[in-house]
RNA sequence: GGAGGGGUACCCAAGCGGCCAACGGGGCCUGGCUGUAAACCAGGUGGCACUGCCUUCGGGGGUUCGAAUCCCUCCCCCUCCA
């Protein structure tokens, strides 16, 4: 393995945007032992088959994955498909739904899609392992052999628990199991080092000495900051519903990173793009943000992508113009009287609400514009003309299509 | 094994025979102000051509003129003691 840059060197890469790395002296030792000797090492990621969709939060983790891979190193990917099965304690959320193998393999699809956009798909460079190889047939005594290498106390450390307990708040034994789960997949591939968010410190850290207990050198825990959300409060999450996918199309990226609140700005700008903080800093928040925006739909979409998405953005909400990319709805012409229509209807067939009742209040509300021109009534009729533009709100809009009869 | 507390709309949570389509908060939606930010103000947040009707309060059955509210039964969750 040549062209490995200098250890120290690889340490200050990997130090960028990480919260901490446990223990760092050991990272060293280890990138200083790669470099003499060729061998790369062995950086586990776990990834949870249970939500294929990629966001920008797991993209910081990722990132940093392929900077292990740019320095020569092999990123060993764990679909937790047996570990989904405990569900994972952490936040003590509620368990998850279980998953057939089928779907498994499907959401492993669409993730790889999604995770080379980041990763470097070089087979040297990717092992992609499901954990129920070694899990799934472990026997009730190879189970005994691992919950016998770690004690309650220690479980009992981790936060959640702590707190839980203390609380009286049931934890199941099987909840215990799942930190030993994943702490024994670092035993099954070999990690030299894990990575994950600050709430998988406890976790990596079982890996640690789980790994010890087995007889191996004990991987070193690199932890990524969370990404806090487009609400601002919760860490970004599929199930929040406050995340950016990084599959999804440039005008909605744009426009979800827009609608942050501008005490995230610096986090997003500092670990999502490579812009300089300090420079922009000096911007207009509008500005800041606009960049900030730019920057990460380029990354995923390209350079045009990224400028189109802001050219729309700044037509249809600052100068309030029509979209370029209206969805069009057909309305055949049977549904007209004398060429007109019931505005619920209207909204109704245009797909643009989901029942009557909202309708009514969305007219009520005012919400509710033709043309430009707002909807005063709720009963009133409109002429429907072929190229109408029908407004719901600020963001949801169609443009009627009239169908002849014949067709 | 014993004792007790619960299951209400997206979430939390009131209500405990009619005034309940169900208080309040969160979230979300809409309007205003704006920079599609935050903050703030106002309204909305089952369905239906709608001064009314229909379907909702874990499932089923019953009492009653009338039930989320009372009774029976089943399912589920939790706490404490052993």
């Amino acid at each position: 393995m040549h062209g490995m840059p200098d250890p120290k060197e690889q340490l200050e890469r990997i130090r960028r945007r990480t919260e901490a790395i446990i223990p760092e002296e050991e990272l060293l030792h280890k990138l200083e032992r790669s470099c003499r000797t060729g061998e790369p090492l062995r950086v586990k990621l776990g990834i949870d088959p249970t939500a294929p969709d990629i966001h920008l939060g797991f993209s910081v983790v990722l990132q940093k994955l392929r900077d292990f891979q740019d320095m020569g190193h092999v990123a060993v990917l764990i679909v937790g498909d047996f570990t989904a099965r405990i569900g994972d304690p952490s936040g003590r959320k509620t368990t998850r739904p279980m998953l057939s193998p089928e779907e498994i393999e499907r959401n492993l699809q669409t993730y790889k899609e999604q995770i080379f956009r980041i990763l470097d798909p070089d087979p040297a460079k990717v092992e992609i392992r499901h954990n129920s190889e070694w899990l799934a047939s472990m026997t009730f005594e190879g189970v005994l052999e691992l919950s016998s290498r770690y004690t309650v106390a220690r479980m009992l450390e981790r936060d959640d628990f702590h707190q839980r307990f203390h609380e009286g708040v049931p934890i199941t034994i099987r909840e215990f199991l799942y930190p030993l789960a994943q702490a024994y997949d670092s035993v099954a591939v070999r990690a030299d080092v894990e990575l994950g968010g600050t709430d998988q410190r406890f976790n990596l850290l079982v890996g640690r000495e789980i790994q010890e207990r087995y007889g191996q050198e004990p991987q070193v825990a690199v932890l990524l900051p969370l990404l806090v959300g487009t609400d601002g409060v919760k860490k970004m999450s599929k199930s929040e519903g406050n995340y950016v996918g990084i599959t999804e199309p440039p005008q909605e990226m744009f426009g979800k990173l827009m609608s942050i609140p501008d005490s995230l700005i610096e986090q997003y700008v500092r670990l999502l793009t490579d812009l300089d903080w300090e420079a922009l800093n000096k911007e207009h928040p509008l500005t800041q943000k606009k960049r900030m925006a730019f920057e990460i739909v380029k990354r995923y979409h390209g350079e045009e992508a990224a400028a189109r998405a802001q050219e729309e953005f700044e037509r249809v909400f600052s100068k309030r113009e029509r979209p370029t990319d209206v969805p069009r709805v057909e309305i055949p012409s049977a549904k007209l009287e004398d060429g007109s229509l019931w505005i619920v209807e209207l909204l109704e067939a245009a797909r643009l609400v989901q029942s009557r009742s909202e309708a009514r209040r969305l007219i009520q509300q005012g919400a509710v514009e033709l043309d430009g021109q707002r909807v005063e009534s709720v009963e009133a009729r409109v002429a429907v003309r072929d190229g109408m533009l029908l407004k719901v709100g600020k963001k949801r809009f169609a443009e009627i299509v009239l169908r002849g009869d014949g067709a």
